[in-house]
DNA sequence: GATTTAACTGAACAAACGTTCAAATCAAAG
DNA sequence: CTTTGATTTGAACGTTTGTTCAGTTAAATC
């Protein structure tokens, strides 16, 4: 079995996720070879497969680290305490800070979702559901002490998700925009559609 | 060449259209064959290119009318002469009503985009851009008049659209709410972020 | 320097791909 | 009934697909 010590070099398994990331969300999953993955990475296609055993292994593998990233991430700034404001806030600027700095991530995450096999497929929905499951909360509290003024708390989370994550449609760093004050302008946004 | 006059059965066009809409967008573009959209119609794979010179253009062909269909209907409620607010509540209404109504085209307007080859892609894209520019142009003329209170008109364009679309990965027909419910939810979030 | 072990090559496999085309089929016209 | 012409079949084409594996290469261990 491979890669079970580290030996000669522990550099070509992150090689080939880096390139099956870039390739999958340029081209699409289906689109793209095993062997224009080996070929960017400079290798031979049959050596993928001391890495991974198989071509769907491979793209369940970048969404759920993806997902176990962000949640993982997002974990450390627990809004838990916040009151549903500022946890609002915290959530809309880590939310578009996460996901403008991982764009082939963010888009093959909700892209290639129908790509995955059932099974992989429902690991990773669980973990997405977790997420938005966060900002659920925090809009019911809100919705709850009043200040907030929302129809549906179901709704708007989807609603500010679709919206928030939108943002890596057009942005790119060093626009003419800097990433805090993209932050605002969605922070405004949000807030004026949400709170009471 | 083949459909010049209309002589032993003019639906089989249509119904390779409808199969291939519908496995477009189950499964994509490029996991689709030729040989499953023509197992869909009930007939054999050859047969497929009497209607169509080959995949890429049956694709093309479907998303080009699926803008096109976006604007004639759109112009046909046309909000020049509207104020801002009046527009913009007849262009939220409107988007999600359209595209509520057609999931399986606006799933691969925009998830197939990338399939396209660059001529087609562009000539699509431009038919995109000309649909946001109607909105921006509502945002913009608000903006003008003190109607409305956003930072940046582009981005509000975007990101309510982002928003409005993302209906469709959650709404369906029969379900918890009714389509006049579900607008006017969208239609409160996107007036409190926007108008003044 | 010899031995071990992991990594990679290069060829091969069966299956599936988009597309073509001669031959068969079928509905309508004369 | 015969002819015409559009439509479909069914097989074939060359290419590409994911994956396997015996054999080569090269680094690490003794």
């Amino acid at each position: 079995m491979a890669r079970t010590q580290g030996s000669h070099s522990d550099i070509t398994g992150p090689r080939i996720r880096a390139a099956a990331l870039k390739l999958f969300a340029k081209d699409g999953y289906a689109a793209v070879s095993m062997r224009q993955i080996a070929k960017d990475v400079g290798v031979q296609a049959g050596a993928l497969y001391n890495y991974t055993p198989d071509k769907q292994t491979l793209l369940y593998e970048l969404l759920r680290g993806h997902m176990d990233d962000l949640l993982t991430v997002r974990e450390a700034e627990a809004s838990g305490t916040l009151a549903p404001l500022e946890a609002l806030e915290g959530f809309v600027r880590f939310h578009i800070g996460f996901h403008v700095g991982r764009p082939d991530e963010v888009f093959i995450a909700y892209m290639e979702l129908r790509s995955l096999e059932p099974e992989n497929f429902a690991q990773v929905e669980k973990l997405r559901r977790q997420y938005e499951d966060e900002l659920e909360g925090i809009l019911q509290r809100g919705l709850e002490s009043g200040d907030f003024a929302i129809d549906d708390a179901k709704i708007a989370t989807l609603a500010v998700i679709a919206m928030l994550t939108g943002v890596n449609t057009w942005y790119r760093a060093g626009g003419r925009l800097s990433l805090e004050q993209v932050e605002t302008i969605y922070w405004n946004m949000v807030k004026r559609a949400v709170v009471a």
